[in-house]
DNA sequence: TTGAAAGCGCTACCAA
DNA sequence: TTGGTAGCGCTTTCAA
């Protein structure tokens, strides 16, 4: 037998307006005598609340909506990227009673379905891109917050007029010219620069590292080449390479493995005495043999700073900042050698 | 403005139920003329239909509950075998509309709360144990797919007595076996067991993987020693007693990579010969130097399935097995040399 | 084929 | 301090 509100008011001699006074913490409007005996009433039954009829009438929900873009209808959940956001919004979710459903979105049209469905309190959007972004920008218009979201200068100059859109990014563009620069203050001169597929005419976590990596270089005085510009496709050819670098700035711990596995397989990596660093510092990345030098991201934060906007949204009593840049931290393991 | 269904009606001319008819595949209940008119409002609204009402009269809604188990109030994300199963669950429920919240349930409590909340469509437990299922068996009435829980055999002897309860498990008895005999052939006879700290005494994962070791050594007509039995707190111990084995069974892939680079950092490792075998077969195990040899468990096939079983039960036009046992796979590597 | 109306469980408003 | 009741948006009878 189901148990609602009614059962338990009718059970307790009450109105159900006096076990709802109960339950969402306006006691004080609920003498205590009438208090304590619904609560004991509550108990037995292990009573809570169907969150849909509440959700229904109060237009909020306590659902928070956890986005993830990814072409691939696959998301891959062995990504840190991935994986510790989430862990960072639920450790802080959990305790303050919101629930977090997950999704992966991969085009427009996903867009649309969610909002409307589910009535989120809040949602977190991670690794959108600018299209993604205006469709979803106008499309709802629950608080959301961007993480790792890189969008056009224009709408980061003008973020008044985007109210209820918030973001946590990492300023990629710096961090790539810290792991550079720290190669080149190892005297490193010849750096050659390793990633995934990216497309250079559209702003994006890599491309905006691939800017930084390139910033720091002239800085220096010293020319780009784009020679030594290579995707995860390319390990071949960086082999055949090898003689054009000293060392490889990589934007992913990952791919870093993956790609000095493949040089200490081919005597490549050793005994040429090549330098490498690269981006995340995940939890495998000490693991590496040598331990990687790279820089942490710390996407665990990010989760629960987003989290804890909405949060704090959802009260509706604090400011929240719209924009919130974290910094890298460079992590010097051994992946990296002064050149001689 | 916010479009319900009532307004769609009041647009197309129509009453509420032909429009709720025909967003319902019940069109044939409708006229073409009229469907096509409502079609047409509703995509000029982008209209779709409220879940919380929905799921409020259905007494259901598309959601399916994701349950971890952990001790800790913070669930490790970056744990495969927490992620893999995401991976697989979502893959399967996103094209087939289901949405899924993710949950870490670390008490009795946390359970009381989860479904009177949101009205599942059905719940996925990972890892829980005996005392957690008994509360959530009895206090939930959705069909529940545990996976990866270890019960009294009282239970699995007795499915029947568990309608709407269904389980996807590895036979980690045998899987740990398989990886013990597998260093039996190489003519290792020294065996260490290196674990995270379990309790012999309640049924679990580590526990029956334990049990596997020690029936495979038995069957050699081996004697089971529990002086190279290890934590994850003992490398010291280990370090100092190597000349007490010369092959090491670890129960994590994550585990046994900590575990040979702290030998190979005191010299322990390549220079004493040291074999190892462990068990998953994370991502990360083939980029590990030297590769894992490990048994492929598959926890992505686990959350496919586990998804497949639910949707074939809210469909309710099937047949579902109560029980699967997955195989698990030796993935030969370079971690196991044959003993001279 | 169509629509009116009841009711899912809850909160919020207003009156007592 | 208490309770009656409207109404959230939807599906589902049931009657027209």
């Amino acid at each position: 037998m189901k148990v609602t509100i009614k059962k338990i008011a009718e059970e307790a001699g009450v109105s159900v307006t006096s076990v709802s006074n109960v339950i969402n913490n306006k006691a004080h409007r609920v003498s205590k005598e009438k208090r304590e005996q619904i609560n004991a009433i509550i108990k037995k039954y292990n009573y809570s609340p169907n969150m849909n009829a509440r959700a229904l009438v109060q237009s909020s929900s306590r659902l928070i909506g956890l986005l993830y873009y990814s072409q691939k209808p696959r998301l891959d959940f062995s990504d840190p990227f991935v994986t510790d956001v989430l862990e960072g919004i639920e450790s802080i979710a959990k305790p303050k009673g919101f629930f977090t459903l997950v999704h992966n979105v991969s085009s427009a049209k996903d867009i649309a379905d969610i909002q409307k469905n589910w009535k989120f309190d809040g949602l977190i959007a991670v690794g959108f891109n600018q299209a993604l972004f205006e469709k979803i920008h106008e499309s709802l218009s629950v608080p959301i917050v961007f993480i790792d979201t890189h969008l056009d200068q224009a709408v980061y100059h003008n973020l008044t007029s985007y109210p209820d859109r918030y973001f946590i990014n990492t300023n990629d563009r710096v961090v790539a010219a810290m792991a550079t620069d720290f190669l080149l203050e190892n005297q490193h001169e010849e750096i050659a620069f390793l990633s995934y597929d990216f497309d250079e005419g559209e702003t994006s976590v890599i491309q905006q590292r691939f800017l930084g990596y390139k910033l720091a270089l002239e800085k220096r005085g010293l020319a780009f080449r784009s020679e030594v510009v290579y995707t995860d496709e390319e390990f071949e050819k960086m082999l055949a390479d090898h003689k054009q670098y000293t060392a490889v700035l990589v934007t992913a711990d990952y791919l870093a493995m993956q790609f000095i596995q493949f040089m200490k397989k081919n005597q490549a990596f050793r005994e040429i005495g090549l330098s490498v660093i690269s981006l995340d510092d995940i939890k495998y990345a000490q693991l590496n043999d040598p331990p990687l030098t790279t820089i942490r991201l710390d996407q665990v934060r990010k989760g629960e700073l987003a989290m804890e906007k909405i949060e704090k949204l959802v009260k509706g009593e604090e400011e929240v900042e719209q924009m919130t840049v974290l910094p890298g931290q460079l992590i010097i393991r051994e992946t990296v050698q002064k050149r001689k």
